[in-house]
Order: C-alpha cells, then structure tokens, then sequence
DNA sequence: TTTCATTGCGTTATTATGACGCAATGTAAA
DNA sequence: TTTACATTGCGTCATAATAACGCAATGAAA
C-alpha cells in the first residue's frame, strides 16, 4: 500500500480501527551531553513539530497505546509509562492541521473522524537516551531530540501538553527516585547529579545529594572507576 | 417529553450531542457525623450503586461535564473538581449493563453509541455535606450518601475509581491543605482534625496537629467560641 | 615533581517532626 | 454551691531530616 493510501484509509477507516474522540500524546524525555531532552516529530505540514502521537486501538487499554507509539518511534520495549493529564480544551481543534495536512497529500475530503474534535491524554516516559533509535512516523519528515530550553514551535496545544509533563517530572522526582531511568545501567554520581540538576533546573550540593540518593535509592557500587579528569569516581548501577 | 421517550432519545441520538467513547464519573467527598460520605447513585437496574457520571458535549471542556454532573446531583456550583486518573481497561463494557437497563424500561435496541466501549475520566471534588441537596438521575432511583468504610456493590469498575480517588485524597492531603473543603465556613480545630483522621485512617496528636495546621493554612481564629460539653473551642474560618 | 580541579567522607547548624507535660476552662455530677 | 473531669491551649524535649560547609586524598595535566 502506497502512503497516499494508506493516508487515505487511515482517514476515510479509522475509525474502524480506533477510538472516536481519544487520542494518546507522549512526552519522551531522554538525557545527553548534561541536557534534558524531549523525543519531537517534523510536522512539515504544518511547518512546525509536534509530540509523538496515536490513537487507541479499539480493543486495547490505553497503557499499552502509549507503549505503542513509544515503542515505533524509539524502539524501546517494556519502559514504564505514565498517564499525566487529560486536555479536553474544545478549543485544540485539529480539524484545520488535518484539512492542511490532506492538501498536501493531494487528497481531497469532506468529512473524516479526524476532523472531529480529540480529547488527548497526555504519557510521560523516561528512556536511556543512547538506546534509542528515532523512527518518524509516516506523516512526519524527521524525529529528533531537542534540548528542553531549545523548544521549537509546536503544533497545537503540545508545548502547553509539555510543560505539564515537565512540571509533572519535576515533582514526581522529588519523592521518589525515578531519575535513572534516563541514564545507562552504569553512571556515575556527578553524573546522576547532573541530571538531577537539569530537571529541576537548580543547583545542589554535591555531598547532600550523595548522601540522600544513598538513603533513597537502592544502588549498587561498583569497583570499577572513571577514565577522565580527576581523581576515582565509582560507577554505580540499579 | 417522558422519561421513555427521554431514554430513547439518549440510546438512539446521543450521540449526536455527546462525543462517542468517553465518560466523565465524579467521586464526590462529604463529611457528616464524623465520617468520610461519598455521593452515590442508585442503579436499580443492576441492583448495584454507581458512582455519578455523564458524558462530555460536543462542545464542552471535560472540567465543565464534571462540574455539570456534580451541579445536577447536589445543586452545588463553583465547586473545584480535579481530574485524577483515566480509566480505559477495554474489559470495562458498559454494554452488557446498558442492555439490561434498557430492557427493563422495554426498549429494544440492537445498536447504541451507549454499547460501545467507553474511557472514563475520574474526578474529585470536596464538598461541605450540609450544603448538598442529593438529586437522582433519571435513570436512578436514589442519589445518597454512603460512609466509606461501608461502600455497597458498586457497578462496572466504580469500586476501582473509587479506591484510586480516595488514594489520591489521602496523598493530596499531605503536601495541600485541601481539607476543609469538607466542612463548613466554620470549624474548631477538632474538627479539623477528627477529618484528617479519618480521610487518613490514622490517630494524629492533637498539639502537632495544631502546629502544623497553623503553619500551612491560612486560617483565621475567631473570638467565637463554641457551646457544648468542656472548655472553650475558638472557631476558625478560611 | 608540582599543581589543581574533583571526589569521598566527614562536621555543624537549622528546621521539621513526633511524643509528651501541665495548667486553665467550663460543663456535669455531687 | 462545690467538686470532678474531659478537653483545650500552650509549652518542652528528643529525634530525624535538611542545608551549609571543611578537609584531606586522588590522579591527570602542567
């Protein structure tokens, strides 16, 4: 099946296949070079970028939609996932994006279930930056990582969707240690400090942020140390 | 129009003014006689209860259907609702009880919006007991209130909402001050406290209670004291 | 060999939290 | 009228959590 077709079938029959109304956006976070960063599409038709995203299926729990459109877009399996928010706004319509999008695709149409309004549940994941593998979907030209302070244009109400993600990663780390899901199996304390850092954008201290990672966290210490700069630094894994 | 003819309408065309597939269900909090009360409905044509529920209009932010449902069953308005979690096990059909419902009131249907699968949207909303007017729907014969140590058979996943809804209270009150939501314009700080206790399943010291309480809220302390058995009890309002 | 940024491992001060003492109050019982 | 007593306001003290900082050891680079 050519992509116009299956742009055509997708609008004009997918409602067959998915749910009316719902759809799943995902706010991917990943880490790398000391810089919190989020997983964006190309949406060239509307020459902006935008949130991975899908729709669920009509037999399926929307958990599993979410691992879905993460596992196409990054490859990664089994990474928990995390429902943040419903934006139900009647005002986020994407009944322009889409008209816009069909134009461009040469396709002409009346009425589709993709013109009707969508209430969006907003997941969050947290993925090993270096494990993945940036796949865009076929209406899309790219999928690429962003810096979180180098946010482009976004489509809709995505870049309000983010935030919320962010605000909601923000708080969850506070009581409780999710932080190295974004790291590799090993890494290091400045390391994870960093990335600590990153997320809620402030400074700690070196010495009180080891000793609480130590009390919260089930970490394992290892022998072995870095080959860098200065001094021994022990690796760490979960 | 009669409630027949009500209920047609509703199977047949409610789609037409509802978005397909998604519900919004209101766990409603009180508290009376020293005791956590929950606002319940009864659906006599499952011989169970049921949280109170609708559907989201065409038009309508999700928040507004929340606040819509919880000003029809207790005529209440600008009360704060917080959505807490989206509910879309595919097992959850409301088919199966949507055709028993229908054939008690002598209505055949083969096809209805209301048989297809739905996601629903959990909200919260605090609320002063005395307040509430209790209002049934049309399709339930009694809308009251029920202590949460003694919850009766509930349909579908309710008792599942339920339970998220009250763990979500319980965190909620740990790091907000969203308690007297509960009680009226005015309480003593046993009161007070004696709801903490209970939404929490807990004995908490009196005099830390009284620290901590004055230290977070924003509370102001009248002169009023109140007339019962022992000793004065000054009166605070928000 | 020296320099120096970085790290591991501490101390001290401050604040938050939990457990409890005690005198004052005001209704109810004597 | 007097006494008893449950309850309240206001306090102390011990412990835990958090924040701020000192210092010697390390090991690559100068």
């Amino acid at each position: 099946m050519s992509l116009k077709e299956e742009i055509r079938e997708h609008y004009f029959h997918g409602h067959e296949v998915y749910l009316r109304h719902i759809s799943v956006d995902c706010v991917i976070f990943g880490f790398h070079n000391n810089e919190l960063k989020v997983l964006l599409l190309k949406a060239s038709y509307a020459n902006k970028w935008a949130l991975p995203g899908g729709f669920v299926l009509k037999e399926e729990h929307m958990d599993q939609s979410a691992e879905r459109i993460l596992k196409m877009r990054t490859g990664l399996d089994k990474i928990y996932m995390h429902q943040f928010y419903v934006f139900s706004d009647p005002g986020r319509s994407t009944k322009k994006i889409n008209q816009q999008f069909l134009k461009n695709v040469g396709i002409n149409a009346e009425k589709s279930w993709m013109f009707e309004r969508f209430i969006t549940v907003g997941y969050t994941a947290l993925v090993d930056f270096t494990k993945v593998i940036p796949v865009p979907d076929n209406i899309s030209d790219a999928c690429e990582w962003f810096s979180i302070s180098e946010i482009p244009d976004l489509i809709l109400d995505h870049k309000n969707i983010f935030d919320k993600a962010l605000n909601n990663l923000r708080s969850e780390l506070n009581f409780r240690p999710v932080g190295y899901n974004l790291l590799s199996r090993k890494f290091t304390m400045p390391e994870l400090q960093k990335l600590y850092e990153t997320i809620l954008n402030r400074k700690l201290d070196r010495r009180n942020f080891q000793r609480k990672i130590e009390a919260t966290a089930i970490l394992k210490r290892l022998d072995e140390t870095k080959k860098g700069v200065a001094h021994k630094a022990p690796f760490y894994y979960k």
